[in-house]
DNA sequence: TTGTACGCGTTATCAG
DNA sequence: CTGATAACGCGTACAA
């Protein structure tokens, strides 16, 4: 466990300058002889050099790789969208460091600070955080951010929006379609913009057709992690189901919850879908594993890790006209939760 | 946009040296006089001093920071081991690197490269390469392994390993006492260490009771992803189902895999659990979100996360008498997916 | 208790 | 084409 060769050691060993080794190692384009090229390469090679990018960094205050924060990649949603920038982020020579949450403001704050401390010099975020001055400060220190799922009202910072409300309208729009009149919505607590405007479109969807909306929320002070969305999706459930009349239909918050919610129902021996429609949000791959595979709108979770990492590989090299907003659009991914509601 | 604060202005605008205010900023108990110290603290603050980790790391060659290489956090399993990790880890003051192989040797190598050049000194892996060169490279540079999930042959290594074959065995002699007797293993390739354990574990149980094994393994070659362990499923239940007479329970690699099982036998309108039985191996949380939940062995992802985490710090620490081994137990998860064989 | 000066591994500048 | 040498931001002998 000897200490590894530096360019120094190749250096000394092939009889050139330290500068002539930076040179042909850093592929620089700077002209060298052909044989000494071969012979730092050779003896590089030999000493098993292995190139310090702490030492690059330093010199060059640019870091090659960028923070991602999510809430927990124990949501597959935002697993699939890390797994978009990070593949997104190898095929241009870039490393990630994601980082969640867990829905905890401070710990967001703390994670932005660890990453500046170590000098990122872009970063996309899913922040749930009320403020914003952490990402402010970060922008003043010259990163770049793109901001996923959740929009930030923010100057110079870039962003990838998803239309949240025409998800929600175009969730309710299809239930009524199929002819359900009584459809209740599960939502989690309302704290974050993305999920006002999920409520808003579902919100919209029932006025427009005269119908009278049911919507359960979720209560507050629950610890976050995997399985919460599903107890929760069963909990809220067993309330929409204590209405009289009870819905036909159910659309829940995410994908997760309508997990819960299918539970639920398929616990009490409600038929699925002939006696409850469920539909859900988001379209992560898990909805199509289940029984009845679930009807949802899709958000485009390794798609919009994808391009917010082009996005911001983009302004990294610091091309002005890069895009620096995109607007997703929902789909709606027919499968089997949902039917058409059984004559009255 | 200016350029961040270091050390030295602060030494400027508090005139007093870099040495102090290192010294200050560091908290290396260095004595300093209260009001200097004061001082210090207080212009930092002033001019939104932020550390520079690159510049630190450099000088001290440590980097705090930990690499995590697995297959892909798009399986669950992965997921909730690299979540693992990253608690442990933040609670240590450690970053995390992570990285997807996708199943690729050469990925699997590439990235290990990259974190030797990021020059972290701890690993966390889950290698899947048939050579382990890229590990010997590493721990001859001193960097500390911690191999989880997959057992690597190897001196000098940290090992969490799990014992697959205890799995396999405890799976299919579940099934036997349920009075199950044509159980059939739905396999992927066997082409690594933990899967032929499992089958192992699974033929030791058949042969005990006398019983003839039915095994359908997965075709090459195809490609690795989020849903192919899902139609790996479907497709090996019908090759399984063609059997003369068919399996009256199916055990599956994994719950991914099973969630396959599931959706194929119900596609067929075969009842679960009363016509055919199933059985997966891993126990995502997801296991208990489908219908009906799924009985499955459980190997301890997330507690494995934080294990290796533990134990790669231990080392770091240069703790010499850290545990350098585990094998953590399988544990049968008993759900719905199951029922006693119908007497024939 | 404080300051000076050096070096960590690298690249960039400038002179040959 | 090649080589000295000065940074990059920080911690730490060593000296005062």
């Amino acid at each position: 466990m000897k200490k590894p060769a530096t360019i120094r050691d190749i250096a000394r060993a092939a009889n050139v300058s330290t500068a002539t080794v930076s040179r042909v190692l850093s592929n620089s384009g700077y002209p060298v002889r052909a044989a000494v090229r071969e012979n730092v390469l050779r003896v590089a090679a030999e000493l098993n050099y292995i190139p310090n990018m702490v030492g690059k960094q330093l010199k060059k205050n640019t870091s090659h790789t960028i923070g991602v924060v999510v809430p927990t990649i124990a949501n597959p949603f935002y697993a699939s969208v890390v797994f978009g920038v990070e593949e997104e982020a190898r095929l241009n020579g870039y490393g990630v460091m994601a980082c969640n949450t867990l829905q905890d403001p401070a710990l967001e704050e703390e994670y932005v600070r660890t990453l500046l401390e170590k000098q990122v010099k872009g970063l996309i975020i899913a922040s749930i955080a009320g403020g914003k001055a952490h990402l402010e400060r970060a922008a003043g220190l010259g990163v770049r951010i793109v901001a996923v799922d959740q929009y930030v009202e923010m100057d110079g910072i870039a962003q990838i929006d998803f239309d949240y409300r025409a998800g929600g309208y175009m969730a309710a729009k299809y239930l009524l379609e199929r002819g359900h009149r009584r459809i209740g919505y599960a939502a989690f607590r309302l704290d974050r913009p993305s999920r006002r405007r999920i409520l808003e479109g579902y919100l919209d969807a029932m006025r427009e057709a005269g119908l009278e909306p049911l919507v359960a929320e979720a209560d507050a002070g629950e610890r976050y992690g995997a399985g919460y969305e599903f107890d929760t999706g069963m909990k809220l459930t067993r309330r929409l189901l204590e209405c009289d009349p009870p819905p036909t239909a159910i659309f829940a918050g995410n994908d997760l919850m309508a997990f819960g919610v299918i539970q639920e129902l398929a616990r009490r021996g409600v038929r699925l879908p002939e006696d409850v429609s469920v539909m859900g949000f988001d379209g992560i791959e898990f909805g199509r594993m289940i029984h009845p595979p679930l009807t949802t709108v899709r958000q485009p979770d390794y798609e919009m890790g994808k391009m917010a990492c082009r996005m911001l590989i983009g302004l990294l090299h610091g091309a002005e006209h890069a895009p620096r907003a995109a607007v997703l659009r929902p789909a709606l991914v027919e499968r089997a939760s949902v039917a058409d509601a059984a004559a009255e």
